[in-house]
DNA sequence: CAGTGGTCTAGACCACGCA
DNA sequence: GCGTGGTCTAGACCACTGG
């Protein structure tokens, strides 16, 4: 195992034990590297990745803490739904059912099928202005989130994710019963300032679900 | 800026103007130390940054290379429900309705209650094998989630998020009609191989909802 | 002011894996 | 074999900030 690696099971160790509780304050990077017997670029390494799991607070001249336990964060993986619909063996499509350039953003709405069940309906909105290609896309056989995809990239978005009743549109397109329990994913994205799309999947509530993880301390 | 910055602000850039394309390879780290006139171990942290922030692939040998483009994960604000519902200037409590001791596991149901409304409802087992000091908790002031937390650090925890109507029992609990969409979280903790604890809490759909966002990037 | 973390250097050796 | 990334060293200077 590597210094670096050593360091860090080292001081997770004596945090998950109890051994050093949250607020108290860890050797300095001088300090450890004497006392594993490697330089101090090593302990540096080890305590960054440390600070970005989140196990400790660093501060300049008063040194590194333990930082308080939070289960505030997790790793949500967002489905890109056509591989999900085919590991679970299903075949996937993409229906559009309509498509509308109004002012600055085309509208596209449409249909994740798996197999021969509606599992999601998709309502999204691009802005021409970041993504002028899109105006020429059809997008009756692609869905724009695929094709979006692999034309634009992004630099950052912010997803809401809630429960709701289907309404009486969203339950006909669907195919289930009015007020059907459903998941709704809302997307926005932007590249830098600029926005580049947003969109709305409306989910079966029976069909689909969203997992999330937290694993501490990568390196 | 520092070099490192500099360096992965120029690799970020090229690659979301699309001057660097999915697949290509980039310069070695001897190369690009020798481009930006700095060291090797300044270009590897840059690039390890990169790698951690899912940008770049690297291998030995072969080099480093872009990274495909994916939607697939970003960080979920697993809410703490006390801090949450005071920032909305409600106030919180927790109201117990029942604790039952059954084999190696002890049973927690219970209610969060933002202002005199029920927000979520909670059903729990703790496992007293891997947390015995629990046994001796009543939790019928303090809610099990916010206890544990002081208590015993996890290494590892699931999340499943999906959407359900309310069951009659969850619907008398929380005071809405039956099949009322709710947000479930179902959450599962692990503290090595040791399982903590597992908890199911439904919120009412039309007062709770969670919020994901990606950034690329960090240091 | 003085000690901490933040950043960097100019080397080094190693493990891996492609040719 | 040999170039790549992975890891490490033994220094250095700086910026920040707590005492």
């Amino acid at each position: 195992m590597s210094f670096d690696a050593r360091i860090r099971a080292a001081i997770e160790g004596d945090i998950r034990s109890g051994t050093l509780r949250p607020g108290n304050r860890l050797l300095s990077e001088h300090e450890l590297a004497a006392l594993h017997g490697c330089s101090r670029a090593t302990v540096s390494k080890a305590m960054g990745a440390l600070h970005r799991a989140g196990l400790i607070e660093r501060r300049r001249k008063a040194g590194s803490f333990v930082a308080d336990q939070h289960v505030h964060s997790a790793v949500l993986e967002v489905p890109d739904l056509a591989a999900l619909i085919a590991a679970r063996g299903h075949v996937y499509r993409w229906q559009l059912l309509s498509r509308r350039l109004s002012g600055s953003a085309l509208h596209v709405e449409g249909l994740h099928h798996e197999g021969d069940t509606a599992l999601a309906l998709e309502t999204r909105s691009i802005a021409i202005d970041t993504v002028p290609q899109a105006a020429q896309e059809s997008f009756d056989t692609i869905a724009p989130g695929t094709w979006l995809l692999a034309h634009i990239p992004w630099t950052s978005a912010r997803h809401r994710i809630r429960a709701a009743g289907a309404s009486a549109a969203e339950a006909r397109a669907l195919g289930v019963a009015e007020n059907t329990a459903c998941l709704i994913l809302e997307r926005s994205t932007w590249r830098g300032d600029a926005a580049v799309t947003t969109v709305r999947q409306v989910f079966r509530g029976d069909m689909f679900d969203m997992v999330a993880h937290f694993e501490p301390s990568r390196t």
